[in-house]
RNA sequence: GCGGAUGUGGUGAAAUGGUAGACACGCAAGGUUUAGGACCUUGUGAUGAGAGUCGUGUGGGUUCAAGUCCCACCAUCCGCACCA
């Protein structure tokens, strides 16, 4: 018998085509509204390989696809992907390869890694965001956008890269460096188009509410941080007279802290603010200052080094209150344009910022608020002095005295603010859903007849540059409106374009219109979304806004996109660096006898903690190479086993060996179980692994349904352990049940084994098809319980009772077994039904 | 700086305030065979001959009882950051 092996290359490759098949009308939703059940894992960008990374996610997100389907639900789970970008447009300028043949290419190959993976996706519905069935709908919805407003063109900075000629995306500056040519980022002002995600900004913040204890806290906390909602005041401030300023008299400014005005010692603005511009128009100083500003770049990375600068403008404004009190205007670095108002009071004493400002530029420090001690700058709590009318009062009361005086005098009001800024949806690149907009030098912007198509004919070799600008005849066309020469927007979208809206389109990839309203309403929310937390406030945040926008145009009676959020860890690895300080893959080490570690080329090898996998630290492990030595199963099996799935997972291989091993005993003690099961001899009539199994279930599906899948399998793995010690005591019909119901609870886990077993145990229907076993509820209550003895809390013994026994009689019990000689010492007794008798002596 | 999390054996991890370390990995000893990617049995937090004692980052507190609740601190990780 021990000679059986389980032969997992014939399996997966017998059940493979079935579990490819999956697929679930839209007529079956309809027909079912309250039964169906959205399972989404955000859709890869198609790299061409499959990673570990992505393995897990789909993985987890498969396992609850299974389990849903067996418990009853219409099961949607699609796949697809995201497939404009710049890395193909990258690399056709490498290798001038055109990005739709690599993106083609790649979709293929990474299909066919999922495929074998024998993921239950219903790949009717599959959605490619490239494709023209997708970006021209998505050309609809831009349209429909603008139509009401919500998309804009206007200046705004952005990211420029001086070599290569283009803009960049945050996420292309490194260290404030372009990440190709390596030139110093600078910022530069560019006609660019927005969509107005600002003005839903309370409803994103209010829609968080509704997701606590679904998403988990920590992504909901950075939304909140990022929509940045602040309560404050704006305040004018007049300037004092003055033959330098044309048209200008006055100054505004937001603030958090209007309680600290009486402290104020001064005036900041940016560099960008209009009163700078005007300056610097005739005032080479002023000029020079702001150059050397704009020099020093707008990253984090430099501006946390960098000193403060200010230059003093010369001008003063009025204190509001204290109207005899004149207060400087500087230009200074640190106060950004795009925020608030793009000008700022200091008040030195309360603000770690404006200290340091005013300790270098000699400003005076006023404390209005009283600390403990008297260090500076002081932002705690307090009561305000040195403030007039505002001394005695609490912060919080003097935010609100001097808004109302602010207010009589008609020169401040109460003010919410965000931190979210509108966001910058145009590229000037190639590989995107072009903007369907027509220039017209008679009617402006004008929207252009759709579909607009994107031009195949691109030479890639040695572009600079923006490829549809740069592209000899697809900008120039008539006006739709007047059928005057006009000029396409030759700016594609951003990618998370695509991304807000594709869980959408998989609902009817077909659909004539971007979205089916009525398959829509029935299938949104999506129940269950799976994917890496870094898109925890980009994608996450921008699919929020597009449902919110989409509820409000009619397309979706909902406006909510994913009920339950899950967050997987990333897959993290050891680094292994030899002595030339080379980067050595994990399979390239080796251990010799003296506990050194070696590459092969003999070099030492130093190991380091892990990291999350990634090919230029080579720390990977390859799922194509593990998949053919091991089998799907086993690699399943190991990716969910030990780590609960939000947790960074480390890869061990010993322990993806010891997934491999079980699956072998799960094949041995099958064959056994089957020899059992068909014994007509088997007289055995204990069935105590009946009501075992049961216990088991319940506590496994309450672990499947909080998706604990690492608990869960670990309670399959008791209940397995228990089949296995019983195997020559128990009845048949407790042995069958048993072992199916093992069968059961583990296939979504490691279907292919599973799968196989199922038939081979003689059931018809497809075990995939099967309905989840229910356990017993009666057979699990009644039960022997272990309940613990303490004495001071310790434990001293335990002992068995039946449960539910009554307090007189576990008091009893416990006395009698701990054999306590001196009963008058006992103070109290603690009995704790069905758990613990606890002495105090 | 602000915000969020996390700290439990050699490792990954379990524990509605009620038997800490389930389930695994690793390791050790023994067994076994058609010598395999084996398999089986036993052991495996520390300490002690032993009954026992100690033990969940540190220090306090609440409680009959704390890994779990409260307070303070330390460490690590993540996110945001000149945000007015």
């Amino acid at each position: 018998m021990s000679n059986i092996i389980y032969n997992f290359r014939a399996v997966e490759h017998k059940w493979i085509e079935s579990f490819n098949n999956y697929s679930l009308s839209n007529e079956e939703i309809i027909a079912n509204p309250s039964k169906k059940y959205y399972v989404l894992e955000m859709l890869p960008y198609p790299s061409g390989k499959l990673h570990m990374g992505h393995i897990r996610n789909y993985t987890i997100g498969d396992v609850v696809a299974r389990i849903k389907r067996m418990q009853g639900y219409n099961v949607i789970h699609p796949m697809g992907w995201d497939a404009f970008g710049m890395p193909a447009e990258n690399a056709a300028i490498q290798s001038g390869i055109h990005p739709e043949t690599s993106t083609n290419k790649n979709i293929e190959d990474m299909k066919k890694q999922l495929q074998r993976l024998g993921y239950m996706y219903d790949w009717k519905r599959e959605v490619s965001t490239c494709s023209k069935e997708y970006y021209f709908e998505e050309q609809k919805l831009f349209l429909e956008f603008y139509k009401k407003g919500l998309v804009y063109r206007k200046q705004s900075y952005v990211n420029w890269d001086p070599v290569d000629n283009t803009v960049l995306a945050n996420e292309q500056v490194i260290n404030g460096r372009g990440w190709r040519s390596g030139a110093i980022v600078e910022r530069k002002l560019l006609n660019q188009w927005s969509m107005n995600i600002t003005s839903y900004a309370e409803r994103l913040l209010e829609g968080l509410n509704d997701l606590r204890g679904n998403w988990p806290d920590n992504v909901i906390k950075m939304q909140e941080n990022w929509i940045g909602k602040s309560e404050g005041a704006l305040i004018n401030f007049e300037i004092v007279e003055n033959n330098i300023l044309k048209n200008i008299h006055s100054i505004q400014v937001y603030s958090t802290r209007p309680d600290t005005i009486f402290g104020m010692s001064f005036l900041a603005i940016s560099i960008d603010h209009e009163i700078s511009k005007q300056l610097s128009n005739n005032n080479n100083k002023v000029q020079k200052f702001i150059e050397q500003c704009k020099k020093s770049g707008t990253t984090e990375a430099v501006l946390e080094k960098s000193e403060k600068l200010g230059y003093f403008t010369g001008l003063y404004i009025k204190h509001p209150i204290i109207t005899e009190k004149k207060i400087p205007i500087y230009i200074a670095n640190f106060v950004l344009i795009d925020y608030g108002t793009g000008a700022v009071f200091g008040c030195p004493a309360h603000d770690e910022r404006d200290y340091e400002f005013a300790t270098k530029y000699n400003l005076p420090i006023t404390s209005v608020i009283q600390s403990d001690n008297n260090t500076l700058p002081y932002t705690g709590d307090g009561i305000l002095v040195n403030s007039d009318f505002l001394n005695g009062k609490t912060i919080q009361e003097a935010k609100s005295c001097i808004i109302s005086k602010l207010e009589e005098l008609g020169i401040g009001k109460k003010q919410t603010t965000c931190r979210l800024r509108d966001w910058l949806i145009s590229r000037q690149r190639y590989w995107g859903c072009p903007i369907p907009i027509v220039h017209c030098k008679q009617c402006g912007e004008v929207p252009a007849n759709l579909p607009v198509e994107l031009p195949s004919d691109i030479d890639f070799k040695d572009l600079i540059g923006n490829p549809l600008d740069k592209h000899p005849t697809w900008k120039y066309t008539k006006c739709p409106k007047c059928r005057c020469d006009a000029l396409r927007d030759t700016d594609t979208l951003d990618t998370f374009f695509e991304s807000s809206w594709y869980f959408l389109r998989y609902l009817d990839n077909q659909c004539k219109d971007p979205i089916n309203k009525e398959v829509t309403n029935i299938s949104l929310p999506v129940d269950t979304y799976i994917g890496g937390v870094e898109h925890a406030v980009l994608h996450l945040l921008y699919s929020r806004f597009f449902m919110l926008v989409l509820h409000d145009l009619g397309y979706s009676k909902h406006s909510m996109p994913f009920k339950k959020l899950l967050t997987q860890g990333m897959v993290c690895h050891k680094l292994y660096k030899n002595s030339d300080n080379q980067y050595v893959f994990p399979d390239d080490v080796e251990k010799l006898e003296d506990g050194t570690l070696v590459d092969n080329n003999g070099k030492t090898v130093t190991e380091y903690p892990s990291e999350k996998m990634s090919k230029s630290k080579k720390n990977i492990v390859k799922p194509q190479e593990i998949m053919d030595e091991y089998g799907v199963d086993a690699l399943r099996l190991f990716i969910l086993s030990d780590t609960p799935p939000e947790k960074d997972l480390d890869w061990n291989t010993a322990a993806l060996e010891g997934s491999w091993r079980f699956l072998n005993r799960i094949w041995k003690v099958f064959n056994q179980v089957l020899e059992h099961i068909k014994d007509e001899k088997n007289k055995h009539s204990n069935n105590t692994l009946y009501k075992t199994t049961n216990v088991y279930l319940q506590k496994i599906e309450e672990n499947y349904n909080s998706i604990s899948l690492n608990k869960a399998i670990a309670l399959s793995r008791e209940l397995f352990n228990h089949i296995e010690d019983n195997i020559n005591t128990a009845s048949k019909s407790s042995l069958k049940f048993a072992f199916e119901t093992f069968i059961k609870v583990f296939y979504p886990i490691t279907p292919f084994i599973c799968a196989e077993i199922w038939e081979i145990l003689g059931n018809k229907k497809c075990i995939g098809d099967e309905k989840w076993p229910k356990f017993d509820k009666d057979l699990i209550r009644d039960e022997n319980v272990t309940i613990a003895i303490q004495v001071n809390g310790k434990l001293r013994k335990t002992m068995e009772l039946p449960k539910d026994a009554s307090k007189e009689v576990a008091e009893k019990k416990a006395i009698e077994l701990l054999n306590v000689l001196n009963k008058d010492k006992i103070q109290k007794i603690i009995v704790i039904q069905n758990k613990v008798v606890n002495i105090v002596m």
